[in-house]
This record gives C-alpha cells, sequence and structure tokens, in this order.
DNA sequence: AGCAAAGAGTACCTTTTTGGTACTATTTGC
DNA sequence: GCAAATAGTACCAAAAAGGTACTCTTTGCT
C-alpha cells in the first residue's frame, strides 16, 4: 500500500538514537528503550542493518552496536533498500518480474519515472538529517 | 514494501483503455481482453473506479463503462488514493495512527515531507499522460 | 413479455507479507 | 568460568493481497 514497513521504521529511529552516540558501542537494549521499542524487534532491525554493513556490532560484554559510517554518510535510501529490497513502485518495476501480461501495457516507462523520482528522494536524505527537524527549501517544495 | 497494489497497476491499465474509446461505452469483458486481464480481476476494478466516480456505468444490455471525465482531467494519484486510501509512506503518518510510541522520535515531519514529494509527483501525472511514453524534461530530471 | 447482456453486490478462499516471539548458540570481558 | 551481549534459527499469528464464485438488478432488443 505504498508503505515502508515498521522494520524499516524501526530501524531508522534506532539509527538516530546511534547517531547521537558516535563512535560508542551502544547495547540493543538500550536503544530498544530509548526508541520504545521491545527487545526482539529492535534486535531484529540491528541485525539486518549489522548484516547490511550499515552498522557494526561488537559481541559479548561492554558490546553493542554503533555505525559504520559517519551519520551524514549513510543515505535513508540505503537503508530503505537493504531492508525492503529494491525500490518497485509497481509490481512491474521490480526486478525477476517479466511481466509478459503487461509487457504492451506502455505504464512502465512511466512507473520508472515515479520511481526513480522517489529513490531520488530517499538519497538526498542521510542519517544526520533525520536528526534535525526538516528544512524543506522552498525552492523544492511543490 | 513501497509499492502500489495489482489492482491499482490493473485500475490503471484499464483506463487508458478506456482513454483511447472516449465516449464510448465498453464492456468489462472488451477491456478485460485489451489489458490481458482475467474478467474478475477486470471487473472488480472497474466496479472500484465508478464507486470513486472516475469513470461512469451503464448497466444492462449494450452497457459499459466510459471515463468521467477527459483523461487529461484525472489524476492518476486520485486513482492511486482512491484505490489505496490516503498516501501513507510511513505507519506514523497514516491517518487514525497516533504513534504514541514514536510521537517523540522525530522522524514524522520527515516522512510527511517525503509523502508529500510522492503526491506532487503522481499529481502531476494524468490518464492521458499515461497514453503516451513519458516525456521528462530534462530539467526535473534529478 | 421475456430473454440475454451487462454491471452491482456479496461472500469466500488462498497465498503472501508483516509483525512478533522464543529459544539456542556463540563471543567477549571481567 | 560466569555474565553480558549479539547471532542465528525457527516458528506463529494476524493482516493484507489476490483471486474466484455466485446471485441480484438493470437495460435493450425482439
Amino acid at each position: 500500500m505504498l508503505r515502508v514497513s515498521k522494520l524499516t521504521d524501526y530501524a531508522l529511529v534506532l539509527l538516530t538514537h546511534l547517531a547521537n552516540c558516535e563512535h560508542e558501542a551502544v547495547s540493543a537494549q538500550v536503544l530498544a528503550e530509548r526508541s520504545q521499542l521491545h527487545l526482539p524487534m529492535a534486535s531484529k532491525a540491528l541485525k539486518r542493518l549489522a548484516q547490511a554493513g550499515v552498522i557494526v556490532s561488537r559481541r559479548g560484554s561492554q558490546g553493542g552496536y554503533s555505525l559504520a559510517k559517519p551519520a551524514a554518510a549513510t543515505r535513508v535510501l540505503d537503508v530503505v533498500e537493504y531492508l525492503e529490497g529494491p525500490l518497485g513502485i509497481a509490481p512491474c518495476t521490480s526486478a525477476e518480474h517479466d511481466c509478459e501480461l503487461l509487457n504492451h501495457c506502455g505504464l512502465r516507462p512511466h512507473w520508472s519515472v515515479i520511481n526513480s523520482r522517489i529513490r531520488a528522494e530517499l538519497a538526498r536524505l542521510s542519517i544526520a538529517d533525520l536528526c534535525r527537524p526538516p528544512i524543506p527549501s522552498l525552492l523544492e517544495l511543490s
């Protein structure tokens, strides 16, 4: 329904908290509390982020998670695509879909345009941006 | 997963075919064939479009569907929102969600900005536009 | 009047995705 | 060796998506 999943949303919230303690390992437990999430869900999200290389983990006592790169260097787009797979606004714009049925329908190119606009939008934002209130420039507002 | 449903996709394909025979009632049967869809699914989509007022229906023999307004006057955004409900890119940006948990998370304003950008994108396109290949102006391409 | 074509309405079912939980294994610091 | 952490796996439940079937009503035509 044209919406990111809760897991993705959780992940971004967790990342903003991690961005506030850069260079410091924070446990899933603490991050879950700060984000008002249940530990199991926070762990799930953090694990995925670690697999994607967005954050790094340290196991064992005194372990925890920290950002793999400066917050300004991690794009929201990357987080979304790591957690949800490549963006495909319409069924036929996903990879691995050949769409024999709709191959002749002419809608695909339009979806592609919309798709790349959305990707561009998500690419503009970094985790660091999420930590501040948005300041949409008047020029860019439509 | 940030995707419109198949029903919405079907609806838009059907609308492009309807746009090619304006002022003429076309039966669901014929539209389904032209769109390479099974009749029941096409009917479902057409019914929803008629309820939304995007197309008008005539029952009985020689009946069928036709556009309620000129193709250029129906926005893709309207079709999408009629079929999927108001756009809400993140769980917390949907209506009727108070988000006690994430109320303090600061992400909402960012999602709102992204949301309105996507809406603007979908509002730019009309059904008439979908009938032609997209001509993205160089200025607007990011 | 009656028949057939067509949409309207409703109900149901199956599959997939999402959201969430539980449990065990492994690593690390003290 | 113990405790604090993450890693991995498996599982379950609820919701949404996708699709089908069947009946009712309207309309044009003969």
